[in-house]
DNA sequence: TTGTACCGACTGACCGGTCGGTCGGATGCG
DNA sequence: CGCATCCGACCGACCGGTCAGTCGGTACAA
């Protein structure tokens, strides 16, 4: 057979809870939601994982795999702290702006969904959170920037990005975001004390 | 007729839901939890409101009301719109930090709840973001601060108020908030151009 | 034949919401 | 005052629907 695939199942499976739970959130996405859209049945789906929040889990876990596999190589094209910082930034922003609904997934859709939903979520913000410090505490640590509390900063810059998000996707024109990315860029630079002289477009 | 006070029994219930919901989450409480928190019976919180919905709804905007006015007060206490812009930032920190459970319920609990929930949450966050973006606007006005995206700082503002709640609740320490969120009014003043040397606390 | 991939009817628990009923105080009346 | 009647706050067993998860099976490959 060809179909009968482990891989390219589970692929497609990821796939289809992707898009249901992009559009309808964690609760309100039924296994049977994900059935009909996969075209597997119940009992395939269950043969790949456990069970919705391991399904959840694994598909979260590759978005955010992606997210910081694209940031840090666009860093390492960069040198000096400041440009790094920058550049992740850009690159951040940019693929969430080009794939909304995605990033919907991870940034939006968990909170306040229940115990072991939100702890997982949270060690994903974690994640995200050391990843925008690590960088921080380098351009701290060649003084290209002002010794701050780098761990607030990181928080506070998460926080940002994913309510800006949040906020520009209600509107269904994706540009609106595009439009909004500059200037949230130019503000958590300046919050680092970066002043930045409007570079204009983000780049890849 | 005393102990059967529609009153006071409409408030024991939106107390005992407040402290259902802070704990568990929207999804998580059920409507048997909070019976069993309010000591009344399910068809008695069914009498005070429609559907579990509408109750979440009358404790979310109560807390809003609540943060809302005392941010004003201190507001108008003050003169100068960047004085104003600050004072509002310590009320909301403050009151925030002293009572983080109930902040936790307006600021977190809500997101991919839902269609209507999210849509509820959202105008919450909204009527937020405008009460800020309304002082900053003056700020500019004034030329006080440079002419920014001020709905884009708004929004970010809120969502890095949001995120550093969140994060620094989970430690049970509620000090910890406490301690950060100095830091937190230097970063997001430094955000929109204001250098403040620090003044230390964090008052009423 | 054995194991792997997949199927889909079914189950059991949970949960929001309902509804007939209780009970205590207020009101009106002789 | 004594009694009847009413009202509305409050009770809690129950219902209908939903949904994650199960299980006995089929099909195909090795």
């Amino acid at each position: 057979m060809e179909s009968r695939n482990k891989n390219a199942t589970r692929e497609r499976i990821i796939e289809s809870a992707m898009h249901a739970f992009a559009e309808q959130g964690y609760h309100d996405t039924s296994m049977d939601d994900i059935v009909r859209r996969s075209g597997f049945s119940k009992g395939g789906i269950y043969f790949h994982f456990p069970g919705k929040e391991a399904l959840f889990y694994a598909l979260v876990n590759r978005l955010a795999d992606a997210l910081e596999a694209a940031a840090r190589s666009s860093i390492e094209r960069e040198r000096g702290a400041v440009a790094r910082v920058d550049a992740a930034l850009q690159t951040l922003l940019g693929m969430i702006s080009r794939h909304p609904r995605l990033a919907g997934v991870v940034l939006v859709s968990g909170q306040g969904l229940g115990p072991s939903l939100d702890s997982h979520l949270v060690k994903l913000h974690e994640r995200f959170a050391r990843f925008i410090k690590e960088y921080l505490d380098k351009a701290v640590g060649d003084g290209s920037i002002a010794a701050v509390e780098t761990e607030v900063v990181a928080y506070a810059w998460l926080g940002a990005i994913k309510q800006i998000v949040v906020r520009w996707l209600r509107e269904r024109n994706p540009d609106s975001l595009e439009r909004v990315v500059p200037a949230l860029r130019v503000l958590l630079l300046r919050s680092i004390g970066i002043e930045v002289p409007d570079s204009g477009k983000h780049a890849r």
